[in-house]
DNA sequence: ACCTAGCACTTATTATATCCAAGTGCTAAA
DNA sequence: TTTAGCACTTGGATATAATAAGTGCTAGGT
């Protein structure tokens, strides 16, 4: 590599990125002010060192996945935000600062609204959430909402309806019980406990302990599987771009989003941006993928950016690195 | 229209259902016992009804939406459900008794596997909820999160941080007050109630009480918007049928599964299971929307499944109707 | 040692022509 | 009222040719 060819290259992906066609060697004469035999020179050791390729023998070049990849770690300047971009955002950051519980959803609305790529949000699995609190809210007909709070603010909720001799008293007893002894229990090993520790209890103070058991039960059980904390926007997005389209992308894409197991893939560890091209990410071989984790007022997740490889990786970059940098608070 | 057309009628119609291919005159011989020319000079008769169409002047006949029309009006007859998916059913609606919240959305989980089609839940609006509780939990950090339950069951929850001056113990008698004077009122009420008469009240008794009104009042604001209601199951089927293998009709239907405003035209206030066909529906031409309400244990709404105008009718039909029967429980 | 003009060659794309199968409408006879 | 027969239409598949874009390579120039 020298310093031309890093030039070069990145001309190509810029070029392709914007205009999604293979980049032939004529069209970059004037920008290096050379006949284009020579930009066909320098494209060929490109290719033979695999950062570009060509569709067919005689077509133009496009980036390969190690181009972009080149392109990303060494040629790319993240693009600063524009004002009006950044004004969308502070709405969410600073003038509704009391209300957080969605801050991350409207966030990653914006976030499709101004790239038009499809984004993601991955909400923690709730396993290092502790229990706070149980409450029961006693409706008409022996009806109940049953609440379960964690630590870090999060809320299932289940309705039942209880059996004609039931006594909402005893709930209420057991309630309580629960509250005293369970309360900063890591949400997963409260089911455990509920079982081994509290139903030997309440056997002996309830009468009908075994229907009352079973409503925390079930109420806790759902909060392990929590399969509610995944939310898109912007899904339509994808299916702009020329690369989807032939019918088959088009399905094999729509079917992967509906995969909940699939879409956990995405999911990713490592703070700061990160950028998993083709296949370097788990979920598609035919898109780019970039994540970066949040943790907002105690709520931790991974937002995803989900668009095609020829994504437009500063604007994109740039924009994900101002919302890691406004939703993790170091406290 | 005769006995003889009727049943020529039926025959295109689930003969197109089944093999999506214009239905030719030759093809239909042997199950009347008589000539081509004899089919189509009764197909011509239907044609001039408007019952059937051909795609250009040489092709065989496919079914007009007047066609559908007639056949889910006169000739067709609901299928009874097979063993094998009441019992998948049954599961729901009989063993898990107790668990009531998600039923309506596990039921149409397995409609879009018994059907193949998209199946969509609306939940109603909740407007003619009532005021049940308001609740509010404490966090670590002078964070809280606070509840509101309606009389069915509805819960809506909302963290916030306080600032730093904040009591929580007003907060806690704000709550009870709001519960003894506003609890049974209209949800959609409830905001205006607050400004008027809870806010002179908390005026006077709290000290800080700007933020604790605020709070309520972001909270209730919320679940008039409630625009959470909405569930899909199965949106990737509608990719399989054949006519939708163009790739604008797939990105034209994605879109509008996106658009929520759209989606909500779905929703039908008549009882019973209803058919609305290609242009009948307020959503999309090109699809039959076939939907049926829903009342379990307090809960309303629609259910609705969304497929191509050649839907097999008897089938999804008889499996409303038995959903139906089963979600509405006469109290 | 590097650059460039020139040219033969490859491939995708587009337009055009041709052929075939499926099915219709109409006529005339049973 | 039904049917056999036939001319006619259309979509779809296949083959062919023309064109544009772009490459690789060679040979001469700086």
């Amino acid at each position: 590599m020298n310093e031309r060819r890093e030039q070069l290259l990145k001309e190509i992906v810029e070029n392709y990125i914007k205009l999604v066609k293979p980049v032939g060697s004529k069209s970059l004469c004037k920008k290096f002010k050379c006949s284009s035999a020579t930009i066909r020179n320098e494209m060929s050791v490109l290719e033979d060192l695999g950062y570009i390729e060509k569709n067919h023998i005689s077509s133009g070049r496009i980036p390969s996945e190690k181009g972009y990849k080149y392109y990303v770690d060494n040629l790319m300047k993240p693009k600063e935000m524009t004002g009006e971009d950044v004004l969308k955002l502070q709405t969410i950051f600073h003038n509704h600062e009391i209300e957080i519980s969605d801050a991350v959803t409207k966030c990653v609305e914006i976030i499709s609204e101004i790239t038009n790529y499809t984004s993601v949000v991955l909400g923690k699995s709730s396993s290092d959430n502790t229990l706070q609190q149980v409450s029961i809210i006693p409706l008409a007909n022996s009806n109940i909402v049953a609440l379960v709070c964690t630590d870090k603010g999060i809320v299932e909720n289940r309705q039942y309806t209880l059996p004609k001799n039931a006594d909402v008293n005893e709930i209420v007893k057991a309630c309580e019980i629960i509250n005293k002894m369970l309360t900063g229990t890591p949400i997963n090993e409260v089911s455990q406990r509920l079982e081994y520790e509290i139903k030997p209890i309440i056997a002996k103070k309830i009468k009908q302990y075994e229907y009352v058991y079973n409503i925390f039960y079930d109420a806790f059980n759902d909060f392990s599987k929590n399969t509610e904390n995944i939310f898109f926007s912007g899904k339509a997005n994808l299916l702009k771009y020329p690369e989807y389209s032939n019918v088959n992308d088009i399905k094999r894409i729509v079917s992967k989003f509906e995969d909940e197991t699939l879409v956990r893939k995405i999911e990713n560890d490592d703070d700061g941006v990160k950028i998993f091209i083709g296949e370097e990410n788990n979920f598609d071989p035919n898109v780019t993928i970039i994540t970066s984790k949040y943790n907002y007022h105690g709520e931790e997740g991974t937002i995803a950016i989900v668009g095609p490889k020829r994504m437009e990786y500063a604007k994109v970059v740039g924009l994900l690195n101002y919302i890691h940098d406004n939703l993790n608070e170091k406290k």
